[in-house]
DNA sequence: AATGATACCTAGAATTTCTATGTATGATCC
DNA sequence: GGATCATACATAGAAATTCTAGGTATCATT
C-alpha cells in the first residue's frame, strides 16, 4: 500500500466504473487500473467487488459487454455504457454530488 | 421529503456523529435532528441506523453518556466524546477527506 | 381524550464490499 | 525449458453498515 491504507469505497464503486465507461469501451481489470491511477492508488479496487459489480450491472441493463482481445492479445470482455446506463451515470452523480456537500456542511467546510 | 430522495450515509454515520458530539454533548434524537436541519434534510438519520451506531461507537470507547433531562424535561442519553473518540474523529475526517478528493478525480472534478 | 413530537430501543432484511480462493494464459527471466 | 509474474476472469462466504418496520413511554397541544 504505497499511500497508506486504502479508502473503502462506500457504495460509489457502480458510479467509478459508470463513469470510467464513460470515457470509452474498456474491460474490467482495465477499469479498476484506471481507477487506481487516477487516483494514485487511494482507491483500490478489489476482484471480488469489482466483477460482481460488473455482473450486476449487465443485468440491470447499465453496462453490455461483448468478448474481445486485449492488446496483448488476452481474451477480454469488453463493456460499455447503455443508454440506460448513461442515464444511471448522471443520477448517481448527481446524488454524490449532492451527498458530498452535504457532508461537508457538517464537517464544517464553507463550501458555498 | 421535502428535497428529492435522501442520500444513503455510505459507511459516514460515525463520522457525521462524532463530528456533532465535538460541538459539544447532545443526546441521540438530537444529534440526528442537528445533522439533518445542517444539510437542509438532505441526509436523514433513521433511528435504526442512529442508535446501533450510538451503541457500538459506546463498546468502542469514543462516545460515552450520562443520563439526564432534556430541555423539555425528558429522559435522555447525554453523550460526549471520548479522547479516543477525538482520535478517532481526525482519522476519519482524513479518511473521508482523502475519500472524497479521490471520487472528485475520478469524476473529473478539477480539484487541485 | 386524542394526537403529535420527543426519546429511547430492537429484530431482521437488504446491500455492498471484502477476504480468500480458483483457473488460465501470455510474457519475461534464468 | 521451466519458473515466475502480470493479466484476466470468476465465485463463495464473511463482514459491516444501513434500512425497514416494528415497539414503548412521556410530554405538550388541541
Amino acid at each position: 500500500m504505497p499511500k497508506g491504507t486504502p479508502e473503502l469505497l462506500k457504495g460509489t464503486l457502480d458510479l467509478l466504473i459508470l463513469k470510467t465507461l464513460d470515457s470509452g469501451p474498456l474491460h474490467g481489470y482495465g477499469i479498476a487500473r484506471s481507477i487506481e491511477t487516477k487516483t494514485e492508488q487511494t482507491l483500490q479496487i478489489e476482484e471480488g467487488s469489482l466483477y460482481p459489480s460488473l455482473y450486476r450491472m449487465t443485468n440491470r441493463g447499465w453496462i453490455e459487454f461483448e468478448w474481445g482481445l486485449s492488446d496483448n492479445s488476452r481474451k477480454i470482455k469488453s463493456y460499455r455504457l447503455t443508454a440506460k446506463g448513461r442515464k444511471r451515470l448522471k443520477l448517481e452523480q448527481a446524488n454524490w454530488d449532492r451527498f458530498a456537500f452535504a457532508v461537508a456542511r457538517v464537517l464544517g467546510e464553507q463550501t458555498a
